[in-house]
DNA sequence: TGTATAGGTGATCGACAGTC
DNA sequence: GACTGTCGATCACCTATACA
């Protein structure tokens, strides 16, 4: 579990799911669970309680009823209000776990990830992970096993699909148009969620079926911008919500954005936002105990 | 140790021509 | 019209270095 140290940690895959493809837990939380963020998509359903989210550096508030989908592209930190706690479930995936369609529909820029679920959807998806938990105590799991996580997966992504809410997010505010060519879409989700990672223009022409010169060109037309302006803006708006959310130094802030130099990280943000990523530091310290 | 700057290199962009 | 390949120009990124 994150330290309370000021620093985000990071949950890798080899951490919690070694050779499982998921894994679930059902935890009470009494205090702040720090900032922190994953290789991996969680997906939290509040079961009782009330507190707070931050993802991204905004703060959400949960309570009983409250369904919420991580993406590896996330960072975030979780705290009960005062004197109170929080139930809730836990469940940590891969990305391949997921139904493409689903994927399709959940990941989109534009996608809240986040649902209250009224009295009558909430019991029936208390009872999907309920099923979930109940597979991973089987002894020995099997072709069933599997299936069963799977169907439930997709119930409770479907009902977060469905009851999702905009937390204040939206395609204008990404900078993307309502409407956009099927394989160009592919190629920004791909974009939205590994841009943390070395990127290259074929990586993303690949997921689009064009090729790198054609999808270059299609990009900037869709879009607007180029492939590495587009990056670059994910890459510094990701690192400025983290400079704000946490007391990492700068030089790590550079390298979990997806930059490879410091250099060019402080370059990058001082040409966008006038001053150099310390400067616009709130002096944020580790986030009060709740 | 953390941050900032300068200069060089290679990847990418974008215009254009060509093919199907 | 949709798509690919070529090639010069541009810019993102890296290395080296300096400073607090």
């Amino acid at each position: 579990m994150p330290t309370d140290r000021g620093y985000p940690d990071r949950l890798t895959i080899d951490q919690f799911m070694t050779d499982a493809s998921h894994c679930l837990f059902r935890q009470t939380l009494h205090g702040h669970v720090s900032l922190h963020w994953h290789e991996f998509y969680e997906l939290t359903f509040v079961l009782s309680g009330e507190g707070v989210n931050t993802v991204n550096g905004k703060d959400i508030p949960v309570r009983a009823g409250t369904l919420f989908l991580l993406t590896p592209a996330d960072f975030h930190e979780i705290r009960p209000l005062p004197g109170r706690q929080l139930e809730i479930y836990n469940l940590i995936y891969r990305e391949e776990c997921m139904d493409a369609e689903l994927r399709g529909l959940l990941l989109a820029p534009d996608c809240p990830r986040l649902a209250e679920l009224d009295g009558t959807a909430s019991p029936a998806i208390a009872e999907a992970f309920a099923l979930i938990e109940a597979e991973a105590r089987a002894a020995e799991p099997d072709v069933g096993s599997r299936l069963l996580f799977r169907g439930a997966l997709d119930r409770i992504l479907v009902a977060l699909y469905r009851n999702a809410q905009d937390g204040g997010s939206s395609r204008a505010e990404a900078g993307i148009p309502d409407r956009h060519p099927v394989n160009i879409q592919n190629a920004l989700l791909y974009i939205q969620h590994h841009f943390r990672e070395p990127i290259a223009l074929e990586d993303a022409a690949r997921q689009s079926g064009l090729s790198s010169h054609y999808f270059s060109e299609r990009f900037r037309l869709t879009t607007g911008t180029t492939f590495q302006q587009y990056l670059l803006n994910l890459r510094l708006q990701y690192a400025r919500a983290l400079l704000r959310a946490s007391a990492l130094p700068v030089s790590e802030i550079c390298f979990v954005s997806g930059f490879n130099t410091l250099a060019h990280f402080e370059k990058m943000f001082k040409r966008r936002y006038g001053h150099p990523p310390n400067a616009g530091r709130t002096g944020r310290s580790p986030l009060p105990r709740g």
